[in-house]
DNA sequence: ACAAAGTCTTGACAGTCGTCAAGGGATCGG
DNA sequence: CCGATCCCTTGACGACTGTCAAGACTTTGT
C-alpha cells in the first residue's frame, strides 16, 4: 500500500503533466457545464483521451476535482500581485485593481462561477471542504494584499477584519457575475463603480 | 389518512395543495442533499407518495424545482418586516436585525445553502434564471427596506445603492453560512459583529 | 347505485453515471 | 532482440436517473 507513488518511475514529470492535462480539460467542462451536470466521459472528450483514462490518473471523481481545484488556485492567487507592486497611489491602486476585476470578470466568467458552484457544492459534500476552504483562505490574503496596501497609500489605517474585506468584496464581485452572465449588459462597470465607493470606507475617515 | 375535510374540497384547492406538499418535500430534500444529489425518486420518498406522484402534477423536474424557488420566496421575504416595523432607534434596528440574521442563519441553514446552490445553478442553467432573478431582486427589497429604514431613524441618507447594499450584507451572510456548516464555531456572532460595524458605513459620516 | 372523473401506484423504458477488468500497443532495460 | 513495464482503449457491470404508460383505487356527479 505505502510508497506506490515514490516507486513509480522516473517520468514522474510526465505523470504530473498528464494529471494537469486533465486538470484543465476538466475545468474548462465544469466551467461550461457546472458541477451538477460534468461527467467524466464529457471530460474525456474534451480532451485527447479516452474515459477510462481517468482511473489511471486519479483514485475517483473527487480527487480529481480536488486537484481541479489547487490546479485552479495556483494560476489564479496572484492575479492583482502586480497591482499592489506597481501602484503608488491609493487612487492608481484602487483604479487598477477594479478594472482587473472587471477584466477577469469579463475574459474568465466560466471559472468563476465554477469557483462559486464549487464553493457551494462544498456546503453540501465533506470531501470538498477540505480544499474549498484552503483556497478561501488564500483568496483573502490575497484581497487583503490589496486592502492593506490601498490603507498603507492613504496613510490611514483600516476598520475592517481581512475576513470582513473579502467577505463583502466577493459579495460585490458574485452579484455582478450573476448579473453578468445573466444578460445584465453594465455588470462589471457597475461593480467597478460600488467598489471605488466601498475601498474608501475601509478606512477610518479621512479628515475634512 | 382521515380525510374528514377535504371531501368537501373544491378540486383547485386540493390540486395546490398537493403542489404545496410536494413543494416542501422537495425543499427538504434539496437542502439536504443539495440540488446535484436531488433525484425525484429522493423527494417522493420524503413525502408520504410514491416517484410517479411527481409527474401528475408537475410537467418535469424543472418545474418542480422552480415552483419550490418561488414557494420558498413566499415565507422569507417578510423575514425582516417586523423587525423594520417595531424599531424606534437606529441601534434598536442594528440589533434586532443582527439578531435575526443570526437566527436564520443558525436554525435555517439547509435552506440557505440551498438558496445559494440554486442562485448559483442560474449561472449555467437558463431555465433557472428568470425564477432566480425574481427572487434575488425581491431579497434586494428586502435588505433595502432595512437599511432605508436604519437611515431614516439616524437622519443620515444613505451613500450606498441597494443593490451595493445587498450585495455586501449578501457576501457576510454568505462568508459566514459556510464558516457555519464547515464548523466555525462562532462564524454567526462573527458576522453579527460585522454586520453592526458596516451598517453605519452604508451613511453620510455622522457629524463629529 | 352506476358511471365518470380524479388521484395515485406500479413497473418499465431508454439513457447516463462512476467504476473497473481485460487486453493491446508502445516504450525501455537487458 | 526479448520480456517487463507503463500507458491507454475498449467494453462491460450494476446502479441510478427522468419520464411515462397502464391500471387500480378513490371520489364525485347524477
Amino acid at each position: 500500500m505505502a510508497g506506490t507513488k515514490e516507486a513509480r518511475r522516473a517520468p514522474a514529470d510526465k505523470y504530473d503533466e498528464r494529471r494537469n492535462q486533465l486538470a484543465e480539460s476538466a475545468l474548462q467542462t465544469l466551467g461550461e457545464l457546472g458541477y451538477a451536470r460534468t461527467s467524466l466521459r464529457e471530460i474525456a472528450n474534451n480532451s485527447e483521451f479516452s474515459h477510462g483514462v481517468v482511473h489511471y490518473y486519479f483514485a475517483d471523481k473527487f480527487e480529481l476535482i480536488i486537484y481541479c481545484v489547487r490546479y485552479y488556485k495556483a494560476r489564479c492567487v496572484t492575479r492583482y500581485d502586480a497591482v499592489v507592486e506597481d501602484s503608488t497611489t491609493a487612487e492608481g491602486l484602487l483604479d487598477a485593481f477594479a478594472a482587473k476585476l472587471v477584466e477577469t470578470l469579463l475574459d474568465e466568467a466560466p471559472m468563476h462561477r465554477l469557483w462559486y458552484d464549487l464553493r457551494t457544492q462544498s456546503m453540501f459534500e465533506d470531501k470538498l471542504r477540505e480544499a474549498v476552504l484552503m483556497i478561501d483562505a488564500t483568496l483573502e490574503d490575497m484581497i487583503w494584499r490589496v486592502v492593506s496596501k490601498y490603507a498603507e497609500l492613504s496613510g490611514r489605517p483600516t476598520v475592517m477584519t481581512p475576513h470582513a474585506a473579502y467577505g463583502v468584496l466577493d459579495g460585490l464581485f458574485q452579484q455582478a457575475l450573476l448579473g453578468h452572465l445573466t444578460g445584465t449588459a453594465d455588470a462589471a462597470e457597475a461593480m467597478a463603480a460600488q467598489v471605488h465607493e466601498l475601498m474608501p470606507l475601509m478606512l477610518t475617515p479621512a479628515p475634512a
